[in-house]
DNA sequence: CGTGCATTTGACTACGCTCAATTCCGGTGG
DNA sequence: CCACCGGAATTGAGCGTAGTCAAATGCACG
């Protein structure tokens, strides 16, 4: 874990690290702060012995938990899998570098994401996770993982959920890509995020867009100008306003029908 | 299963069910035909013994394998999901119906691939899977597979494994959809499959496209017309030569260049 | 109160889509 | 065996969406 929660590419200080308070999880509380929706840990475990369930929780969860400032890296690309992440506050994105250098935005990850399975199937990272904003995160080695997982078939079965949300989010992903002009393209993004906020019972009309513009561009394969025409575009025809990294009002209905309505016909 | 085997959306007749034969695959013969590489169930239970692994094994693979003609479906999207395939033989496309009413391919499956991982999250196919060819199928009734893989962590791992595999490539296609031109998927696409022949020891500069322009088209976000103009000059450029759906003398390094070159800087 | 990056807006260009017409094949029936 | 048919593939002409280049403005941080 040295090496993938080491420091930043650029001149920031390693993710300071607090230590972890396991008990406050196996007495059911919850952790308080975190977010972690179905994966939350006391209700992986429910139905075993308090014993038991601290054992499994002390393997499981390190006993540690990070903090990272804006830009600050969780893990690089090529660097040696070794556990996943979960975003309990603030935001991660995803960066890949292609062959040619180019770099990709390959995905967002707000509270209660799960990072870093990109890396399960060549035991490498496939790209570098960094902070959008001040972030905390919850650290699940892998191995301990699996062994865990192979004990209790919930956290097994939570696993392949897990997995197989996120081979669903890519394949939407890629159908946007795939067939959807850039209009759609914004509108499919503002609704994600809306729905995300939705299920966790924050506003749906009104947010913060925890990421640039730019990054936005490339995530989406469009251009930053194209980004921001979009948006001037959309609220000028009273879709939602939006106020530096802020959009507000956003008129969810009407989003939805951008996307059922003619899209590029291929 | 009968919903998911169910008869074609046009006028085909339902796949015809040979048995399969258990019996071979545990004696460590493998099951002939089949290429399923590392998924391969013989390798899988390396270290049981044979009454051990028969048990496993009867328990894992459903008694019979599917084979299905041109057009024919192997399961369809909204259906209950019960099991994943392995396509042993022919080749499998799987097709997104969007709420707008248009199709996506959202993948192609030759011999090898697992078909079915859109369904693991929501309990119903995301995707109806269509024949391109005469394909033989193997089934893994999913239930079944979770059980085993609890109680056998090699199999267990190797579920978490063919799941990733799925992420990676669905990620790296996001990157080919979202950031590269027209002539550059078309050469990433060429490239893949030809990879995909030689981790099978077969000719990795010629081979049958089982799919149509159209079906490329439209997995790589491109008009028909496109991906005929660009096999064209791809061929003027002596990159390759094309005779039906046959393509041959693949000049892969310089098909490889073209990913490496200026694409569009987003 | 600057300096530097992020954002926005404008002008122009080009890649790839659309529409249209022709050719090529594979399957089918005479 | 050949003619015919329908879908697939190919090629051409014209256009539109989104990218590129360029410049101005806004904003955060030192």
């Amino acid at each position: 874990m040295q090496a993938a929660l080491a420091t930043t590419g650029m001149t920031r200080p390693v993710a300071s690290l607090i230590p972890f308070q396991a008990e406050a999880v196996v007495t059911g509380a919850g952790c308080g702060e975190c977010v972690l929706g179905k994966l939350c840990l006391p209700r992986i475990f429910t139905g075993l012995s308090p014993d038991s369930m601290r054992g499994h929780l002390n393997n499981l969860v390190r006993q540690n938990k990070a903090l990272l400032r804006r830009k600050e890296t969780l893990f690089r690309q090529g660097h040696e899998f070794e556990a996943l992440f979960v975003v309990r506050t603030g935001a991660v994105k995803s960066v890949m570098v292609d062959e040619s250098g180019a770099e990709h935005i390959t995905g967002f990850h707000l509270p209660g994401d799960v990072v870093g399975l990109d890396g399960i199937s060549t035991g490498r990272y496939a790209t570098t996770a960094i902070a959008l904003d001040t972030t905390s995160i919850c650290t699940l080695p892998f191995a301990m993982l699996e062994k865990v997982a192979s004990q209790v078939p919930d956290l097994q079965r939570h696993v392949f959920r897990i997995m197989a949300e996120e081979i669903q989010k890519d394949q939407q992903m890629m159908l946007t890509l795939g067939h959807r002009t850039a209009e759609q393209r914004m509108a499919a993004f503002l609704l994600r995020l809306s729905q995300h906020f939705q299920h966790r019972h924050l506003a749906a009309d009104s947010f913060q867009l925890p990421m640039s513009r730019g990054d936005i561009g490339n995530y989406l394969g469009l251009a930053v100008e194209t980004v921001c025409r979009i948006l001037t575009r959309f609220q000028k025809a009273g879709l939602l306003n939006t106020n530096g990294r802020g959009v507000s009002d956003l008129d969810l209905a009407g989003l939805q029908a951008m996307l059922s309505a003619p899209a590029r016909e291929i």
